[in-house]
DNA sequence: ACAGTAAACGCAAATTTGTTGCGTTTATAT
DNA sequence: ATATAAACGCAACAAATTTGCGTTTACTGT
């Protein structure tokens, strides 16, 4: 199945609309290996794309029913990626590489678990963020 | 020793000025329990205190020199704290309430090591999110 | 197929948070 | 005491996101 129809899918299942620029972007997420930010997605759209203010409120609202989950980094851009554990929390540690910015996420690697920290504070979510050097930022 | 001639000391051993309002910031952060916005810190200045362009250029000073962490949780705004470590690397996890938004640090609970999570990817330091419900926030 | 309705959209303006430029003041080393 | 670079205040700027509001459109139920 190509991505359009299986944004469609995924919409429906959330109970969303099924719009013309609601299906494109979740598409090009679908198809990116990255998190991405509002204005990586509008750079994306096809001709004719979205407004800015029609891309920030579709992912505000995928964030809500939990088709995807936001990654914030510290440098004040809000990034946007699918879930594949069907739940806006954070299910895996993401990497953020100091020299190009890049953000990845690290699906394949655990985080390990703080229930209560200390006496009284209950954890419901975890976000992890490793900050190194990405293989492609590495001397050669 | 009180926390003005402690800012003292602090700020000599950085190598930076000892002016009234730096004096004053550090010995904000050193009073407080937890992590500090500009506005925080600005609300919390003695009458005529600084300006808020003055402040945000302190912190970064005290960022640069590592005597302060930044803690950035997501909702766009930077909090400080004073480092026990003397880094500005983080050396612990934070706790962020979602109900009230207070963010702590949570001094006493180690860092998972995570070295190398995928093959070429450095890291070089970490940052740990907890969300949930402080205590003061819980149903009694 | 068709009408009603709430969701989605576009555009303009606003808000929030932090930054830059520049002339003035001040802490500190000599 | 003096020189000098650091610290400061004020005004303007900038980027990312939000809000308000009138219009369009996807879906629901005839
Ligand atoms: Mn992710
Ligand atoms: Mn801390
Ligand atoms: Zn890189
Ligand atoms: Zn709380």
């Amino acid at each position: 199945m190509n991505s359009l129809n299986y944004a469609v899918k995924i919409l429906k299942k959330a109970g969303l609309r099924c719009t013309p620029g609601r299906i494109e972007i979740v598409s090009i997420l679908l198809d990116s290996e990255h998190p991405l930010s509002q204005e990586e997605i509008t750079a994306e759209l096809s001709r004719n794309g979205l407004d800015r203010v029609t891309v920030y409120r579709a992912l505000e609202a995928f964030l809500k029913v939990g088709i995807v989950h936001r990654v914030e980094t510290g440098d004040r851009l809000w990034r946007y990626a699918l879930c594949a554990c069907g739940s806006r929390k954070h299910c895996h540690p993401h990497f953020v590489c100091r020299e190009c910015g890049r953000v990845e996420c690290l699906t394949g690697v655990k985080l390990p678990t703080f229930t209560e920290p200390k006496p009284g504070y209950k954890v419901e979510e975890q976000e992890t963020y490793l900050k190194g050097i990405c293989p492609e930022c590495a001397e050669p």
